[in-house]
RNA sequence: GCCGUCGUAGCUCAGUCGGUGGAGCGGCUGACUGUUAAUCAGCAGGUCACAGGUUCGAAUCCUGUCGACGGCGCCA
């Protein structure tokens, strides 16, 4: 039993016989000649089946397999320039293993319908494409972090406090109490680098955000780091590292999934070339006001500026020192940055071509006054926040951290206009099935 | 939460001024021994999202409800 891509690799010698399977992933038949296109997961070949060279039972069932029946094939390889992609398998036999019901994806499709049938539609190309990316850049993550001394570190998923703003808890029954799926680990994490120093994950995340764009799940998978001893600067630096080690990665193993995706490589091979840029919130306002876009100096980021600042850059950008009003409580300020107002120890990382953000982290306060101001200005109870506050009360030491929103990354990567085909099933502020 | 678009065959859609619901694809039957989303002939397939209203008559006009999708806000 061979992989179909050997075949089409042309690792099989003319003539040879080869046993192969897959599922049926388009077909055509003339009279005495049929041409089933196979697909396994490594790619597609076309089978041509005559009658004659077989038994005529086996000649009709090949003719009547609809899309996606599976079957197994024997027969010889054969280098043709008729078949779609030069080589083709002569059969000898054709064995139906499963036929399949009229295939409910055909060519006009909705992305509402395939959404619908997610569960049939992962078996197309495009998706299959998606799915190996992500499979190196989450391979690329757990080594990255491994290979410089991380140790992995899981986080409870059933979490009783919020971190990041309180409306977007999933709440889950505890018996006869309430909790909440995780949001981030961070608030762990903060108690595990005492321990271990320098820690990473990688855990589904769930915002119930009611969302309705085309980069926000609700459950997504995001991966964290927190290191002891860590200022805000070198914890960019790793960042900026990380991501430049998953596009290296990906361009080493998947460029062909990268072709197929219509992914313009030359722009992912060439902000490998350069550094990676650092700016503050400060100077990205004075940036953009230069085309003309206005924001008052105070105010997050939005998706419109974030745009207007990536026009400018072609490789990933960080930008750091946002205002310290608008962050989350765990960000502290950092007295010597000028700017118009206090600002904090925080940076997002931007993606180029659209301005994604695909990081977001920072120093952690340390300052038990701090932090009970900001939890008291969030209108969030201080008691609630006990163990956290402890861990600056037992040989406290600066450290940072963040978060990459794994299904961001990949659809930069991939260059998805949606995130939600960047995991295998998106739940979104409408939708948890299939 | 706010704004917008859309619900007609299994899928994608058209449906004019209110007058007996259409096409393409898919499926089924048949023809065809080199197809490239094959082609050709025929057949089947409908609670026009739901509820109410106007009208002799509603897919079409009005009101309400539900659902989906997209954008914004928020974030990774």
């Amino acid at each position: 039993m061979i992989p179909i891509s050997k075949v089409v690799a042309g690792e099989v010698p003319e003539g040879d016989e080869v046993e192969t399977r897959g599922w049926v992933w388009r077909t055509r038949s003339s009279g005495g000649i049929a041409f089933p296109i196979l697909r396994d997961s490594t790619g597609v070949l076309q089978v041509t089946v005559k009658k004659g060279n077989l038994p005529d039972a086996q000649f009709d069932d090949s003719v009547k397999a609809l899309v996606e029946s599976s079957v197994i094939v024997k027969g010889k390889a054969h280098k043709d320039k008729r078949a779609p992609g030069g080589w083709e398998i002569q059969a000898t036999e054709f064995k139906v293993v499963g036929f399949a019901q009229p295939f409910p994806i055909t060519k006009d499709q909705s992305e509402e319908w395939l959404r619908e049938n997610r569960h049939l539609w992962i078996r197309s190309r495009k998706m299959t494409a998606i799915m190996k990316v992500r499979h190196t850049v989450v391979g690329a993550i757990h080594q990255f972090f491994r290979e410089r001394g991380y140790y992995e570190f899981d986080p409870p998923i059933l979490q009783p406090n919020q971190c990041e703003g309180g409306s977007t808890l999933f709440e889950v029954k505890f018996y006869d109490q309430k909790t909440y799926l995780s949001q981030t680990w961070q608030l762990y994490a903060e108690a595990g680098i005492f321990a271990l120093e320098k820690i990473y994950d990688m855990a589904p995340t769930f915002r119930a955000e009611k969302s309705k764009t085309s980069r926000h799940l609700c459950e997504f998978w995001m991966a964290e780091m927190e290191a002891a001893w860590m200022d805000l600067h070198e914890c960019t630096e790793v960042a900026k590292e990380e991501v430049r080690f998953i596009v290296q990665k990906v361009l080493e193993s998947n460029r062909p999934e990268l072709e197929l995706l219509g992914r313009d490589v030359s722009r992912l091979d060439a902000c490998l070339k350069k550094p990676f840029p650092t700016i503050t919130y400060t100077e990205a306002l004075e940036l953009i006001r230069k085309d003309g876009i206005e924001l008052e100096w105070g105010r997050d980021l939005r998706t419109n500026e974030e745009e207007a600042i990536m026009k400018h850059f072609d490789t990933p950008v960080v930008v750091t020192h946002y205002p310290k009003a608008i962050m989350a409580f765990y960000k502290p300020v950092d007295p010597e940055a000028k700017a118009s107002g206090p600002v904090a120890k925080c940076f997002d990382m931007l993606a180029p071509e659209g301005g994604v953000e695909i990081v977001g982290g920072s120093e952690r306060d340390t300052s038990i006054e701090a932090l009970r101001e900001c939890l008291e200005r969030d209108g969030e109870n201080p008691e609630n926040y006990q163990f956290y506050i402890d861990l600056r009360l037992y040989g406290s030491v600066p450290h940072s951290g963040y978060g990459l929103g794994v299904e961001r990354v990949i659809g930069w990567i991939c260059g998805l206009d949606n995130i939600k085909d960047a995991i295998a099933f998106p739940r979104t502020g409408t939708r948890f099935t299939p």
